[in-house]
RNA sequence: GGGCGAAUAGCUCAGUCGGUUAGAGCACCUGUCUUACACACAGGGGGUCGGGGGUUCGAGUCCCUCUUCGCCCA
């Protein structure tokens, strides 16, 4: 294969044995540790970590995110900053109660049989046993966190910042209970933010229905929908009082076939004379929009669905649910209900038709609209302050098309619902008198025991929160607020986020507004929201595609080194990474390459100029210097300005405001690669040693030591 | 339905304020087992810058339009 190696040394570089020896020694000497006493004579430079959902196991986006994160802190430590990496995970609610629920399951039992506090003693034990895997598989690809700092959204500490959020914003009457229709998953039974109800495009039909008028049963009028099952449910036909062809029918009734209910015809602006008859069928109660067309008229909500997504009588729908239909699954009940409209002459015509349908992001379900008490927050004033952020310059986002995202989504922003009707998370601090005295909802920073108003018993609202109501505090919560601790004084606000940016509004945005609200300042200068993993085909990687590459497969077989800066080789900015899973050798052969490149670099430097201290540049005379030395000590000034000038800068240079010169440069991951790259094999190794080997055969090691 | 982005070599992408002969990596071709490295070295081929129109002395770059693809939102 080659010759051997005076030193011993292989020709090719052992990834494997190298990284493995490599790792403990940085961890053993704390070189990852941020000290918050010296944050106060260097430049503090302080990233926080998406944290991983707790059971997550680590796959290529992972890699990617964490890898960029690494660059950036490596790159600020290296230039004397205190860089802090604060890591840690997250309980992420619906998820892992899913998990322990499909354990259950095989068991042949649910929560339910389990029991609320047995439940949670389970998955509590289930995150302890096997949970944060995922940090150790971080540390094998060399993320180079502050593990001593390591934080957990589910943590005592950081669990008292979710309650002093609540309470806080509920004393400044930004948090209320809600009575309203919203999104709910009948498969994890809980209620679902806007966002995590994530709409997809759908080959369904509308239904034409006629319901005919209650004095004159030879005039009907038309309603489509897309969801015939819930016109058992139904209140009112809504017209568009402008509409000509509907205005004298304003105030009659018509009837609902199959259960003969007589309902209103209104007049309500929410209808588009445009799409389809022009008139539509009003469902409060299984409908947001139909909701607030019910509140403005007063009209009756009957609940024909229930939580399971049955169709039932649930609740104030005597007399509206046929035997036939009770007990029926919604889409059983789609299907059963077709014939019946027909049979009773009600059936005018079904259409093709594509829409969007929403979905449970964590199980894929079809959401159901549903009526129900729910905790949101009031949302306006945080985004207030959020989008303020971004117009002064205290905030960026990069690649910048994200920023009109961002502030298109905060300007239209509605309240977040955040109670959940799970068991694993934070339980809502709200504590109701079990004797109904009157006392109000007691909300409370610390656990209650009695009621205040007539100190019988109370009991703890049965909700939880949203994860997301949690980790929106995760810059300053995990450096110890809300009391005020030395970590929070050197290292908030903190610099970049890098993320996807599948979670701007998930996290992101909301990062921003509870940063700016409690805090006073956004919890960044820079979000960077890097591409996608994909495949050749350009399809996202997944587990059920089946098109995914273990990055420990990758650390294996070629080392993390190398599947570091294939990663970031291929990042430009706002860019997709392919990468090939049939085919990793082409995928990771060249940062495999590079590392021996490098290593080999090492070995002719130790074969030839021997392993005595190499003499500083500076000490040496620079009369001595050959035209070739100088220029690669040129070329490696050009290097290091290319590198810091691709990422960089890494804060704004002057005060706390981004200028607008300032605002899209950096953060050029790729190019910085590629600097490197050029340097070290284009210019040092097939360049300038080539050079050199003619002057250390004649004259002896006694020249320029390399510094690269 | 509303908004945004992209289209440059076989592939993945750069291309700054409109200015010389449009670049890189990978892939490909031709040599070379030259004592750091064949996971390498030296050299080479390859582009109607998606189509059409316009502005300009000059357009990959600016404007209009069409096509295709992608993303976000409702």
């Amino acid at each position: 294969m080659t010759a051997p190696d005076p030193n011993g040394l292989p020709a090719t570089y052992d990834a494997a044995a190298t990284e493995a020896a490599w790792y403990p020694r940085w961890t053993e000497h704390g070189v990852f540790t941020a000290d918050a006493e010296r944050a106060a004579t260097r430049e503090p430079f302080v990233i926080v970590i998406p944290p991983p959902n707790v059971t997550a196991v680590l796959h290529m986006g992972h890699g990617l995110n964490n890898t960029v994160q690494d660059v950036l802190i490596r790159w600020r430590r290296m230039a004397g900053d205190e860089a802090l990496w604060v890591p840690g995970t997250d309980h992420a609610g619906i998820a892992t109660q899913n998990v322990v629920e499909k354990q259950l399951a095989a068991e042949g039992q649910t929560r339910f049989d389990v029991g609320r506090e047995a439940f949670v003693a389970r998955v509590a034990g289930f995150v302890e046993k096997t949970g944060g895997e995922i940090l150790n598989q971080l540390k094998s690809i060399g993320a180079s966190a502050d593990w001593t700092r390591t934080a957990y959204t589910f943590s005592p500490d950081l669990s008292r910042a979710v309650r002093e959020t609540f309470v806080r914003l509920y004393e400044d009457g930004l948090v209320y209970k809600g009575h309203r229709v919203i999104h709910w998953c009948p498969r994890c039974g809980t209620s679902l933010s806007d966002e995590e109800a994530e709409f997809t495009e759908t080959a369904g039909s509308l239904y034409h229905l006629r319901y005919v008028l209650a004095d004159d049963p030879s005039q009907s009028i038309t309603v489509a929908t897309t969801r015939p099952e819930t016109m058992l449910g139904d209140v009112a036909v809504a017209v568009h009082p402008d509409d000509e062809r509907y205005q004298a029918l304003i105030g009659k009734a018509v009837v609902l076939p199959i259960n003969g209910v007589h309902i209103p015809i209104v007049g309500d602006t929410y209808t588009d004379p445009a799409f389809g008859s022009g008139a539509v069928k009003v469902t409060p109660a299984h409908d947001a929009n139909d909701f607030e067309v019910g509140k403005r008229h007063a009209l009756p909500m009957p609940v024909v669905i229930d939580a399971a997504g049955v169709v039932r009588e649930v609740d104030g729908a005597a007399g509206r649910v046929p035997e036939s239909l009770r007990g029926l699954d919604r889409f059983a009940a789609r299907t059963a209900i077709v014939p019946m409209l027909e049979a009773a002459g009600a059936l005018v015509k079904i259409e093709k038709h594509q829409h969007s349908v929403r979905h449970c992001y964590r199980c894929d379900t079809v959401v159901e609209p549903r009526l129900s008490d729910q905790w949101f927050v009031r949302m306006r004033p945080l985004a207030e302050k959020a989008l303020e952020a971004l117009r002064s310059g205290e905030l960026r986002i990069l690649p910048e098309r994200w920023e009109a995202v961002y502030v298109n989504w905060l300007e239209g922003i509605r309240d977040w619902n955040i109670s959940r009707q799970i068991w694993w998370g934070h339980r809502v601090p709200v504590w109701y008198c079990d004797a109904a005295c009157g006392q109000a909802p007691i909300v409370s920073r610390t656990d209650v025991s009695a009621c205040p108003g007539c100190g019988g018993t109370v009991r703890q609202d049965e909700d939880v929160l949203d994860t997301w109501f949690s980790s929106w505090l995760w810059p300053f919560s995990t450096l110890g607020w809300p009391d005020d601790t030395p970590d929070l004084r050197a290292f908030y606000p903190g610099d970049v986020l890098v993320t996807a940016p599948e979670i701007l509004f998930f996290w992101v945005s909301r990062m921003v507004m509870s940063g700016c609200w409690f805090l006073g300042k956004a919890p960044f200068h820079t979000v960077y929201l890097h591409g996608t993993v994909r495949d050749m085909q350009h399809r996202k990687m997944s587990k059920s595609l089946g098109n995914g590459i273990d990055p420990l497969d990758v650390v294996q077989l070629y080392g993390a080194d190398a599947l570091r800066w294939t990663m970031i080789a291929g990042l430009g900015l706002g860019v997709d990474v392919m990468l090939d899973p049939d085919d990793l050798e082409k995928s990771f052969a060249p940062g495999r390459n590079f590392c021996t490149k490098l290593w080999n670099i090492g070995r002719f430097l130790l074969s030839r100029v021997g392993t005595a201290p190499v003499a500083p540049v500076t000490s040496l005379d620079a009369a001595s210097l050959t035209a070739a030395d100088r220029w690669i000590l040129h070329r490696l000034d050009v290097a290091i300005a290319d590198c810091d000038a691709a990422l960089g800068p890494a804060r704004p240079a002057h005060g706390d405001r981004w200028t607008e010169a300032e605002r899209p440069r950096g953060l050029r991951l790729s190019e910085y690669a590629e600097a490197a790259r050029r340097f070290a094999w284009n210019e040092l190794a097939d360049w300038y040693l080539e050079s050199v080997k003619p002057r250390l055969a004649a004259e002896g090691p006694g020249i320029l030591g390399g510094t690269a």
